[in-house]
DNA sequence: TGTACATCAGTGAACGCGCGTTCACTGATGTAC
DNA sequence: TGTACATCAGTGAACGCGCGTTCACTGATGTAC
């Protein structure tokens, strides 16, 4: 393996995997298809013979990184032995925490480049999914209200999320716990429960 | 006023005016030192006696916005014939109406590009005091837990605004109603109030 | 009121840079017979 | 099993582009005396 085949074998999930590294790394502005293709190994202009465009390149990102995203949240609602508001809450720190932990990423899945996903439907189908893992837990917890539910929730983990990454809580006159700390006692507080982290 | 002088005379604030304008047009992405001189009728090196580089013009245009932003607000909590829970609600409309009439600016004022925002003083405190209208009239809502509800308030109407204008709604597999109404609503269940539009 | 002169606010040419994308090409692979 | 050949997946040079920034300059302004 240590000498370099002519033909790569699989080139398209290299490209990949160096792509999400280099987000992470640097951010969406900074990942160029030419460094992407360096990292791979191969030169600049090979990634065209896999992605149409750098934009497609960082579409097909996206949809994995809204598939780990899904995964994530699944994962948090599928603990049994909480009640659903607890799972809720799980679901709405996952959301928060998966955004501190790769903050490019998720800025790459919700922000304005890939604002219109029906381009993209691999990308669609992805963020879909995602949203329907919510959609569901909260209908488990009010089969009646689940969808507003969702709804809001989503709203409040997206914002704190954001405000998070875009280190709008540094600084700030009033005292802030940590995201994670804010995200469950939000969602409980929004889910009309009495607001504590454990019980 | 026809003829132009060799001395501008108010170049900074022209500038200034310019960038909004490109801004709200194209997106920071796309605003350019060149662009922001050539519509503001100038060589594209006068900029530099006003500001020391772009990004230093671009912290003045999200400034600027952070000050509109306050204004808004302050002007919906100024309604002293309302209750302090409407009010907090109109703020929440206000805030998302606000993202969704500037798109562009928003994302600038709030977006990576100026997370260091210690980097610009000038900056930091219009964003500070946009932060302050939100947590009184919270505090005046209630004292003891204005800060929570101004954390919580804020996540709420920032997450809204970020994906609707991020078109995170669109194509939903569930019904989603228009974001002032989901403010409204959301920001009334926070409170604890009944949830109604009109009360 | 004039005048010398420092300072300020413009101009326009030029620099270096890295990017996405295209192109003709070449080496490797797979398959029909 | 061989062989001819189509197809695939790379290479590396080149293109055009627009950007931020720098620089020497020049015209306008303001002020001390």
């Amino acid at each position: 393996m240590s000498t370099k085949p002519y033909h790569h074998g699989n080139l398209r999930d290299s490209l990949l995997d160096a792509a999400a590294q280099l987000l992470a790394q640097n951010g969406a502005q900074a990942l160029t298809l030419r460094e992407v293709a360096k990292a791979a190994g191969v030169s600049h202009a090979a990634p065209y013979h896999h992605f149409p465009s750098r934009e497609h390149l960082l579409a097909a990102v996206a949809a994995q990184a809204f598939a780990g995203l899904a995964a994530a949240m699944a994962a948090a609602d599928a603990d049994g032995a909480r009640s659903q508001g607890l799972r809720l809450m799980d679901i709405c720190e996952v959301y928060v925490e998966f955004a501190r932990a790769r903050p490019a990423q998720f800025r790459l899945m919700f922000g304005p480049l890939l604002a219109q996903k029906s381009r993209y439907p691999d990308l669609k189908q992805a963020a879909e999914a995602a949203f329907n893992v919510l959609v569901m837990a909260a209908t488990d917890f009010d089969a009646e209200r689940g969808p507003e539910l969702a709804l809001t929730g989503w709203s409040l983990a997206h914002g704190l999320a954001n405000l998070a990454i875009d280190e709008a809580f540094t600084d700030l006159p009033i005292a802030v716990p940590a995201p994670a700390v804010l995200a469950r006692a939000m969602a409980a507080r929004m889910l009309g429960l009495q607001g504590g982290v454990d019980q």
